[in-house]
DNA sequence: TCGGGTTACCAAGTCAACTC
DNA sequence: GAGTTGACTTGGTAACCCGA
């Protein structure tokens, strides 16, 4: 007969190995009325012995009052975003730069994934336990949302194995476009205001001060890099970005299943089309794919400019166009004096922003 | 050494959609 | 409706590189 302690012990682990193998390996091993049966049984557990309560426990994911406002997150490790390019003339010229700069001819080992619509936000793990979570900011300091980020199943309290003592994990936010779409039938059926679309829906989740509304909303996470870590037994790879996400995944958290190693330019561009032809199927919205040199040493030795690191470049896909119709022309002034032209616009949906104004400079031509 | 081209950086502004 | 957010763009300037 087991004791309550080792009975909630086991049911805690139960229910995060369920968690792994829904979000992390895709592949539940039990039907959803099966998790909800042991999350039931714990949560009753812990009603009898609050005393055996902890703070990572699958039932504490939304708890507390709601905040009055968000505090602030300095970055240790700044979060920057990344430069873009359009088309594969720029994206030679990337690599190239790449190549002059390191004085190497060779070519590069990528780590490419596809570039989710969502927030950048970053999760701290200290002795493995989440402790904090913050939002890009302006990079250098961000809001602080540890409560909402909590209340995402996918996201682990806990992190599993033998990970280093701090280790910051950087990762996107965003709302898969079935729960997109489930919400707004839902909110529709309530007579209530719809979200726009699935990036605004997960900006606003996360930015509610009440976490209990967070946890209604159908968020998921993908890590794709690592922040600050302090790591005396050097646990984390420091060879390979690409391997380094595939240890975040171990140690449980869910990683973009589309990520590859791609080994040089023409492979790197050839998964560009890949994602291109695969975006309609994908089951969350997307604006692209991020390259990135994935030796870390490479990585180090190319550094930084002021917002992006000089290995990693978002090759966008290319923009939507939809027709409208000119209703009026605006002429604003620009703090330097310059004039710029304005089109007023019929609003048109272009990729679930209602677009109605926009400037006219560099215009050659207006069809 | 000069001039042109490229790259980097920063401040300011725009835009749409969100929360309060 | 005001304020905020994040992504994005432009304008201006400085630094750097390279060939003449």
């Amino acid at each position: 007969m087991m004791s309550p302690e080792q009975q909630i012990a086991q049911l805690r682990r139960q229910l995060e190995q369920y968690n792994y193998q829904y979000y992390v390996l895709d592949a539940p091993s039990v039907p959803d009325a099966e998790y909800d049966r042991l999350y039931r049984e714990l949560q009753q557990l812990e009603q009898q012995h609050p005393e055996l309560i902890t703070a990572d426990s699958p039932t504490q994911r939304v708890g507390g009052a709601p905040l009055a406002k968000f505090s602030q997150v300095s970055h240790q490790v700044p979060m920057l975003s990344l430069d873009n390019v359009f088309d594969d003339s720029d994206f030679l010229s990337f690599v190239k730069r790449m190549q002059d700069r390191l004085d190497f001819a060779g070519d590069f080992s990528f780590c490419a994934e596809p570039k989710l619509d969502g927030l950048a936000v970053s999760i701290r793990y200290e002795q493995g336990v989440l402790v904090q979570a913050a939002t890009r900011g302006d990079g250098s300091t961000g809001e602080d949302i540890t409560a909402n980020i909590r209340t995402i199943r996918a996201i682990p309290l806990r992190l599993t194995g033998e990970v280093p003592p701090v280790l910051e994990v950087r990762g996107e936010v965003f709302m898969p476009l079935s729960g997109f779409e489930r919400l707004n039938n839902d909110a529709k059926a309530r007579g209530e205001k719809v979200f726009a679309n699935p990036r605004n829906a997960a900006a606003g989740s996360l930015r509610q001060l009440d976490p209990a509304v967070t946890a209604k909303r159908p968020l998921m996470f993908y890590a794709y890099a690592v922040g600050q870590v302090e790591d005396p037994e050097l646990r984390l790879n420091s060879r390979c970005h690409y391997q380094r996400l595939q240890q975040l995944k171990d140690w449980g958290l869910p990683v973009c299943p589309e990520i590859r190693l791609v080994e040089g330019t023409a492979a790197a561009l050839s998964y560009y089309q890949q994602i291109l032809a695969k975006r309609a199927a994908l089951p969350y919205e997307i604006d692209g794919v991020v390259i990135k040199v994935s030796n870390l040493a490479q990585q180090q030795a190319l550094g930084f400019v002021a917002r992006a690191p000089r290995w990693a470049i978002a090759f966008k896909f290319p923009a939507q166009e939809m027709l409208t119709t000119l209703l009026d022309v605006d002429f604003q002034v620009g703090r330097t004096g310059a004039i710029t032209p304005v089109a007023r616009l019929e609003p048109v949906n272009v990729g679930g922003v209602m677009v109605s104004n926009a400037t006219l400079h560099n215009q050659d031509e207006i069809n």
